[in-house]
DNA sequence: AATTAACCGTACCGAATGGTCGGATACCGA
DNA sequence: TCGGTATCCGACCATTCGGTACGGTTAATT
């Protein structure tokens, strides 16, 4: 037929008007009105593009977070020839990506709604989960490779997120401050991965919940490193 | 003078309601007339003990946590022969603690409400910041006796936190299940713990800020456990 | 029994919110 | 140029909430 359409640059522009606020006061105090005049425009018009607060909240979430973390995920290189510092530069992009305001406010705000609504497990999925999935497919190959001891892929990505997100996450969750320096913290919490499930380390970490008996036993190892 | 008095019974009763409210449907949710319809009383009573919502929930908070978390850090005993298993219980019992609906509920909130108000922080120092103090204080006083290599107490108590909380408490603030079972993860991370900061490691984990060029060795140690 | 404060119930206030609607206007394709 | 739609603006609705006010009732103390 004819006539006007409504834009695509239009819909970024909510968007982004709508993480800005989001950010700033969070889901529940981001009202409609305040996002529309923040935007310049009209509440009518937020609702010709989204039919409700929460559709618009989580196309927001999605587009400041998915391109995102993807990125950094991909430095990854499961060719790297230094596994220690490929994981520390990992680790620094990941660190600095989950304490992002913006990724911080989503974060609170998606936890604060994990009461019931399945958004928040639904954001889980979509975030932390690939995340971690991604991390073991990594530790896997790596393991395949000799350069790192065999076990569970899976818990040494919750293990290595654990230990890289220690002393930071949940404080600036808080809105409270870190007591330790992130440029220490990350080269420390790699090291002490490293030292778990570096080569060397010949038996299985995790044992079936068949023999709940295991002996442990603990291997020498050679490591050095520059910077 | 004479006659009836506010008591202290009352008031506990309002607490105890109040937490169940918040538990059940989270801080910005929870009305004060649900709390007080609850409660079978009537919402000028709140009022009465508690000058504003903030006011009631911050106690609520404060009850909730306070006592059952400082019975949990009883459980670090420095005397304990075996480190190994003393750091099992002691993981077993917070990691039960910190998921249970109620702690959850108030991290939920408490996290929230880090955007501005000062409660985010304040909740922080009062709840994991006391926690990782005295589980500093525990790893400071086992690497005096050589139960741990030397190095920083709080660097440690940060990663032993991470490790145990790692694969369970962002799953369960989303409110999505855990990939990993508790019964086995606790052994685990706390056998990688030990692999790190278990004894027969000599130097500095922790570079201090001057050499950032640190050569890491590795030393073989022995360790074995029976359950 | 008299006194007095805690308590209940309910109504109420003011503010804010998500969401809708209608009319006026700017814009674009044909 | 013209038709039609996106957009704007403001009003509006229903609801909710924190908080207050008030009259009537209950219970403890003297």
């Amino acid at each position: 037929m004819h006539v006007r359409v409504k834009t695509e640059d239009r819909r970024q522009a909510i968007i982004e008007t709508a993480i800005e606020v989001f950010r700033d006061v969070g889901f529940e105090r981001a009202s409609m009105t305040t996002i529309s005049r923040r935007l310049g425009g009209s509440k009518g018009t937020l609702y010709g593009y989204f039919r409700s607060k929460a559709e618009l909240f989580e196309a927001a979430m999605k587009a400041a977070v998915e391109t995102p973390g993807d990125r950094i995920m991909e430095l990854l290189d499961p060719e790297a020839d230094d596994l220690r510092s490929c994981l520390e530069r990992f680790a620094k992009a990941y660190l600095g990506f989950i304490l992002e305001k913006n990724v911080l406010a989503i974060t609170r705000t998606a936890v604060a709604e994990g009461f019931d609504s399945s958004l928040g497990p639904h954001l889980f999925e979509q975030g932390p989960q690939r995340a971690l999935a991604t991390l073991a497919k990594f530790f896997a190959e790596q393991m395949e490779r000799g350069r790192l001891c065999k076990s569970s892929a899976v818990v040494a990505s919750i293990h290595f997120k654990g230990l890289i997100e220690a002393g930071f996450l949940e404080e600036a969750l808080y809105g409270a401050k870190s007591q330790v320096d992130r440029r220490q913290a990350i080269p420390s919490a790699v090291d002490i991965f490293l030292r778990a499930y570096g080569p060397g380390t010949q038996e299985q970490l995790i044992a079936e919940p068949a023999s709940s008996k295991t002996e442990r036993r603990q291997v020498p190892a050679d490591r050095s490193r520059e910077r």
